[in-house]
DNA sequence: TTGAAAGCGCTAACAG
DNA sequence: CTGTTAGCGCTTTCAA
């Protein structure tokens, strides 16, 4: 077995052998104009020959690394996962890798992560759900190229791909008002920072269902429990709720997850879903789907939101100083087993 | 809002600021020997000072990026993240920043993403679970540190961190048999390669399924029915079981997903587990944990493996010819609610 | 211990 | 259309 790595082909052994300038060679390499038919047959030959692959680094020096990052908050949530298919889907067939940074939640894991991927050269960037401040995503935005996704507000820097919250909560609470029922209570992720409020998709949620609500006459019953969209936060959310004078009738939990918890606690606390309460979650997860759970949910077409942010991007960086667009999508709802009439 | 983005600080930039030269800056960024205290605060305060970061790209072609790229073969599987975690954890507080490709299933698209993670002058590799050929992973490692991990049979060019299947698989089978089961059978992940019949995860549970059954003087109750690791796999797989003529009372499948269509399929045949039959899995996921389904499991503690892959990489980075290495976990049972005394 | 200078492999600007 | 040349920002000899 021998040890030596042999020394890797560099352009210059592909022009040498090809008998051109590595000028040329470059030129094949990026599909630039300025290469006849046939030296770019003859280069290519030499490139097959020879096994030369292109080195990143060394490119990013001067110009593209052909390499996208992308940062998301959580890999086991597996709607990230559907958006991050998208993207790769997208991008499929060009030149560019995409790359993901693990475990980026908070906000210093996440500044530590896109200052990562800065000093790797990028070419451009997917932060998908990010919770820095928005001075901050403008800098980075200033900097190289990128795309913001699930999270609202505009801006001038970049570009943005989210899900339309408020029309996805007034699906369950229409949903659930057709069935019947009047007291729906919603269980939100507790947010007290001003842009947050505004730009955060939890958020979004809590407004969308509270103008829902109102819409259909029902402004009197909002009630909303307030905690974290994780699990435990369901399981709470729903005691608190259970323990209201007038228990309500069904809960619009602001995420699959939150809904688990949320069953969790019917479910100890002897009640029968969707006999005694209605329950909906939000982001139709495979959790929603599994066949034992069945859960009522809102649907985000995660695949759709990573080939948008990723299409943006590829625009972005092939001309940089393009207006920003913000691509809003429509969810669906969809009907399990978990809602029923009163 | 300013368009042009400020040019990048460089390490002349840092050099100047601080009153010496580049290569100082550069020794005191590799904390490598020669340089003086003095030097080294000076150095750091400018660095501070500027807001310094050095590029990847530059130091990738000459020295290291130190960004560590690994390669697993599914996001949503949720052990692969325990291992993630385990890695991260590991290199938390080093200079590594770790990076990895989405959705490598496949040997073509494994290749491929290797491929681009050479491209890219990583430092090390750590690839979960590969098919690729094993001549494939030497000439790769031989390339690149490189650890493998959950891919059994030792390398001399690379590192591996395996956990112990056969054991695992026979904690299974001990325990149903000490349940009083003896009809326990096995649904496999279907292979025919010499290799990874060898090497890989799933043929080591299968063997040590039989090698258990028949420690425990079962030989002639073995069972196997050869499917995929899928759903559908234990969905099929189950109902094959259910067909013979005389039923198993215990299903032990080769993982937890598995195990799930295997339920699936005994719930459509009107069966109750663990009342009419007996049901195991194994990797300990997320889902063998929720509480409705409650699965019995096989653990492997990802996490520790992830961390043990990752310390294996950092040292042979330092030191590229030292001997290969290779770390074998235990497995533990986790005994939930559908398994039982027959 | 410190620094000057020569690349690493590639692309971009410019000449021919 | 093709080639020459000068860097990109860093690390690495090698002298001082």
């Amino acid at each position: 077995m021998d040890k030596s790595a042999p020394r890797r082909i560099t352009i210059v052994d592909v022009a040498r052998h090809a008998q051109v300038s590595t000028t040329t060679v470059s030129k094949v390499l990026r599909n630039a104009y300025g290469a006849s038919p046939a030296m770019r047959a003859k280069v290519r030959r030499s490139i097959d020959e020879l096994g030369y692959r292109p080195s990143a680094a060394a490119r990013g020096l001067r110009g593209q690394t052909y390499t996208i990052g992308v940062m998301l908050p959580e890999l086991r949530n597996l709607f990230f996962a559907d958006i991050l298919d998208g993207i790769t889907a997208q991008l499929a067939g060009t030149d560019y890798q995409v790359l993901l940074a693990p475990g980026c939640n908070g906000e210093k894991a996440e500044a530590r992560v896109i200052e990562a991927m800065i000093d790797r050269s990028m070419d451009g960037l997917v932060l998908i759900a990010p919770v820095s401040a928005k001075s901050r995503l403008n800098t980075v935005a200033r900097g190289v190229p990128t795309v913001v996704v699930g999270r609202h507000g505009p801006s001038t820097t970049y570009d943005t791909v989210t899900d339309d919250d408020v029309a996805g909560a007034a699906l369950v609470v229409d949903h659930l008002a057709d069935l019947g029922h009047r007291r729906i209570a919603h269980i939100e992720h507790h947010e007290t920072d001003p842009v947050r409020l505004r730009e955060m998709p939890n958020a979004q949620r809590a407004n969308g269902y509270r103008e829902a609500m109102r819409a259909r006459g029902l402004g009197d019953e909002i009630d909303v429990a307030s905690t974290t969209y994780t699990q435990q936060g369901g399981y709470l959310g729903a005691k608190a709720l259970l323990a209201r004078p007038v228990r309500p009738t069904a809960i619009f939990a602001g995420a699959d997850v939150v809904a688990l918890g949320a069953l969790e606690a019917l479910a100890d606390a002897g009640l029968s879903v969707p006999g005694d309460i209605s329950v909906a979650g939000y982001d139709n997860s495979a959790l929603a789907a599994f066949g034992p759970i069945s859960l009522t949910s809102v649907d985000q077409d995660g695949r759709e939101m990573g080939a948008n942010a990723a299409r943006l991007l590829v625009d972005r960086i092939a001309e940089r100083d393009r207006r920003t667009t913000h691509v809003k999508l429509t969810p669906t709802l969809v009907v399990r087993r978990t809602t029923a009439a009163i």
